[in-house]
DNA sequence: TGTACATCAGTGAACGCGCGTTCACTGATGTAC
DNA sequence: TGTACATCAGTGAACGCGCGTTCACTGATGTAC
């Protein structure tokens, strides 16, 4: 019994932190990131204020906690939708990795903010160590589109690019990954995030909707023309199938 | 003397105006959006926190009034750096203000998180009216951007695009200006202005500094890459001119 | 030119708010003998 | 099994902060006759 009981506790610490996150994740939802609030979350828990600092030691450690949950999700969920497709469709797994990047950014912009956009009024990210791990997972995905589409897209890139053109960490760990890389891939998956990155940060943050009445035509576009731009073996096909509108 | 007393008041008051509003600014610049308050500007102009409402009726104001200044101030730039170039250079227009808009926004990082990024927490912007000036002007600049490139971009870009897939008030302004202009030109200025702002949002909000040592040899590449995929007359040269490392 | 009045920038105290965080504490839950 | 102790989640009051905004006011500046 003394396991068992100790584990409730535990099992109620571990429940009691989820909803501490869970609310602080609704409140951002509905407030924007500057809305999580220790005091608030307990006022929503019906618990004291000081009562949170059982669970973390200060509103930053809750903040790093959030973003690095949050940041998780969003990689799990584009990945997913690569692999819902075969490795060797090179261009429909980029397609599909931004598309649902777009989709998830859209459906939880607060989240796309409090990843990407100003982090909270006030927050300071623990300082040095290393980088969180769900940018390096996003990261690593990335490559490895790149790397993918590599052998048909290098004829048609720059490829006066070097390693020390990188940081250290960043290639320590993509070379691990992919040892026959070249420095241009990388170069390569940094561009392509930013070009997804473009027309989703304008949308999310309301800078595309006044304008486009259908901001998904012309990131499908836009990423129709970025996937041509790779020259993939079977671009025509993919292009023709995704092209709609715009 | 009545006049001319007069015209000292009025100056005086406008002086007071612009040094509440660059003490805003500076604030920015050091805190973030965030750091702007009414208190704080009062208490570095040594005037009482109420003096401030004889200026501006309340903060959402002065915000309004910055985000319009900023704005201005950012297209002015970018402006300025396309007229530098004569009218037929069209790739290098479309880099000059390319160039120009990362440079400002790297050197005015908090002014790029005013405008595109998380406006001041609790803000407000005024409910309804026209778009602001400045944006207009951005989108009116990206336009002719993509109206000189289009007579060259037209064979290689999808054109089954109608006027119905924008807002009405951005697709009567633009025909005032370019009448021969079809709407996939239009949504060729729109996806321009994504490619731009997204490696210089990465790069302004500290994503992609950790990464890429020379960030603007990343962008110099994806302008080059993006100037190459409007089939430009001389885009082959302006391709060598600034192709640089990657 | 001089006087009576109007304008208006600026003051300083106050209201009420929510925040992060600390601290001494209570009371229930679990543990060791 | 029962008792003495340790753990630990949670309380509630308090501290000190800065904020936006209001209000009755003062005193200098400008205006009209």
């Amino acid at each position: 019994m003394g396991k068992q009981t100790l584990g409730r506790r535990a099992r109620l610490r571990a429940q009691t932190t989820a909803d501490i996150k869970a609310t602080a994740l609704r409140h951002m939802a509905e407030g924007g990131p500057d809305a999580i609030s220790l005091r608030a979350i307990a006022r929503d828990l019906e618990m004291s204020g000081s009562a949170v600092y059982s669970y973390f030691d200060t509103r930053d450690a809750l903040i790093t906690e959030l973003i690095n949950d949050v940041y998780t999700a969003l990689v799990d969920h584009v990945e997913a939708a690569r692999d819902a497709l075969p490795a060797d469709d090179v261009a429909g797994r980029i397609l599909a990795w931004a598309t649902a990047l777009r989709e998830w950014s859209l459906a939880n912009p607060q989240g796309f903010r409090l990843i990407y956009g100003d982090p909270v009024p006030g927050y300071q990210p623990p300082a040095g160590g290393p980088a969180p791990e769900p940018s390096k997972q996003a990261c690593l995905g990335l490559t490895a589109l790149a790397a993918a589409a590599w052998p048909y897209a290098k004829a048609v890139q720059d490829d006066n690019c070097t390693w020390e053109a990188f940081a250290p960490e960043l290639v320590g760990t993509v070379r691990e990954a992919f040892p026959d890389l070249p420095p241009a891939a990388l170069a390569l998956a940094l561009r392509l995030w930013g070009r997804m990155h473009g027309l989703v940060a304008l949308e999310v943050y309301g800078h595309l909707g006044p304008q486009a009445r259908q901001p998904g035509d012309l990131y499908r576009a836009e990423m129709s023309d970025l996937i041509r731009s790779l020259a993939l073996p079977d671009g025509d096909r993919d292009d023709r199938r995704h092209r709609s509108q715009v």
